[in-house]
DNA sequence: CTGAATCCGCGGGGATACTG
DNA sequence: CAGTATCCCCGCGGATTCAG
């Protein structure tokens, strides 16, 4: 007879794999559009909802809350609430989420740097 | 009357916020989970599709070919074909794919390094 | 002002089959 | 093996409404 430990491997690997598999999953939170350009936009500054609306153009109500509540659960952003009529709701990075935003801003500094490479690349492609 | 420069603002400025939304293009097809994960498995190595597809676990064949192809004409990926039969096509990322790998990297680093304040972070969270 | 909830259309993306 | 095309469905994401 075979054990379960013998079909899936010592324990350690069994962690190994889990945190992969949750490294995976935050991942695919994180490495979507949205979620980069709200943690670009927040920087250092701390926004109110309407601000960041404002601020990253072209995203819906929905999907603004939607990705603030994610960025919020993985701690990534803190939110904080001002219990005023009307209500005012902050947001702002917390340490891991400034880390993120390190890695972002080299992605975007990348972006520009190579604005010209690309550009070329499409018209040779496109043709 | 009015022109169009002066409504739209001198030249100069134009050519900035075309670069602008240039940029914001090249972010959007770049900044998607795939075409991330395709990055980070071509790092140094080049891969056939088929290899490809294996290293990216759960990419779809044509989600796969889709982002390769706009990969490509943005010139981070170079495609090599050998006409041979059966047929062999390998993919490399290109000086610009290297960049931006570096920068995948980095989030992939974060990613590992906060494993386990996000892990903590969403069990206060949902509860 | 912030946010949850609902409705709904369109397209992302999977499965499959077919070419070279 | 690599790539394209077709079908089809589920869910993303926009618009709108209601609540606190």
């Amino acid at each position: 007879m075979v054990t379960k430990h013998q079909l899936d491997g010592l324990p350690e690997d069994a962690d190994l794999r889990r945190a992969d598999s949750l490294a995976r999953e935050i991942f695919s939170d994180v490495a979507n559009k949205w979620a980069l350009l709200i943690i670009e936009a927040l920087g250092e500054q701390t926004l109110r909802f309407s601000e960041l609306r404002d601020e990253v153009d072209g995203i819906s109500h929905k999907m603004l809350t939607q990705n603030l509540r994610m960025l919020e659960r993985n701690g990534l952003v803190d939110r904080q609430v001002h219990p005023t009529v009307p209500p005012r709701v902050e947001y702002t990075l917390t340490e891991p989420g400034r880390g993120l935003r390190a890695t972002v801003d080299a992605m975007c500094g990348w972006t520009h740097q190579y604005l010209g490479h690309i550009e070329d690349a499409r018209r040779t492609f496109d043709s």
